[in-house]
DNA sequence: CAAACTGTCCAGAAAAAAATGAACAAACCG
DNA sequence: CGGTTTGTTCATTTTTTTCTGGACAGTTTG
């Protein structure tokens, strides 16, 4: 086992005892806000863990650490991180003397967006967009009298679906600070 | 029991026996939308079939139509209806001569999105103030070494936080159309 | 090379979210 | 009124999601 050697006094190493580690205060608030942040976007609360810890930790953490500390599987924290990792919203770092990989957050936003919308909100406004012109094929079948309102309500939702196509290169253009 | 009254040839009735409604393809895949777009707003399935059934539905429905299309429990159906009104993503209108609530889909975005952030999306921007605010708090009682890492990072998440907070009102306006 | 270490993967367990259905309340009807 | 229809609520069941822990593969080390 290897020695702890975290140097933040205010990140309480675990207690003499086996007993459950402590965070400190700051990492609570930490933690919660990003499990509600990550919540938001649909991912499990471990992700939110990882990362809230990872965000004030002055230090990069092994994924042993982050277990230890947040009481989580080793499983949760491989996934987890993988995940973190596939956004870009976390990176390992070289520790001398450590074979581990460790961990630190990326602070920057821009990149953590872009790489979500390509891979969660992109895909969902593709495959709308199969779904709105496969619609407009079906009601070519119908009466006139019954195609009225269909087509009526199939101009709104190609509506919708530029606004938000278009609103996408909004958004990144945004976040870039 | 109520004659089953529908006039849409396309939305075929329920078949002579008892078994299961069939939806035609046109409602298919208005379901399968909605079902997409409300799970990534974080909603149940049932609210998605609900309003995507509305939304192609040329009369109003009464919540024991969208029960029996849907194969849905009058519960699921009772509490979908209830959000999606609460959103206004869907209004209740008078039928004559018949006592029920009939539905019709609201096509108007900016409504639903205007509801959606005041309900979900600010209460979290809110709380995540506050944390800051704490967090930003507690760390004056750390050394400054300890201080400085820290201090950095709270302000690249006030950063974030004046972003997403800025964000909210163009969206606003970018949707009223 | 064997033993120890690190991390991934995935089948099964646990937890969380959603759906069900029956009890209930309210409105209507004769 | 008593009986019926309509819709809500909520305790239970079902489904879905997430977490766990051990098997395993790849590396490093003595």
């Amino acid at each position: 086992m290897r020695a702890q050697t975290e140097l933040d006094s205010h990140a309480p190493a675990a207690p003499a005892s086996g007993a459950a580690p402590t965070l400190s205060e700051l990492e609570i608030e930490a933690i919660d806000l990003f499990i509600g942040l990550i919540k938001l976007l649909g991912m499990p609360k471990s992700v939110g863990e990882l990362y809230g810890l990872l965000f004030v930790s002055p230090t990069p953490l092994p994924m042993e650490t982050l277990m230890d500390r947040l009481n989580m599987s080793k499983g949760s924290a491989s996934q987890g991180l993988k995940l973190l990792r596939s956004f870009g919203a976390v990176k390992t770092v070289y520790v001398a003397g450590d074979r581990r990989d460790h961990y630190v957050a990326e602070f920057d936003l821009s990149r953590f967006a872009s790489n979500f919308i390509k891979g969660e909100l992109q895909p969902h406004l593709d495959s709308g967009l199969e779904r709105i012109k496969r619609m407009e094929h079906l009601i070519q079948q119908f009466t006139p009298g019954e195609r009225d309102t269909a087509e009526n309500r199939l101009v709104r939702l190609r509506h919708w679906h530029e606004k938000g196509q278009a609103m996408v290169p909004w958004i990144l253009k945004f976040l870039v600070s």
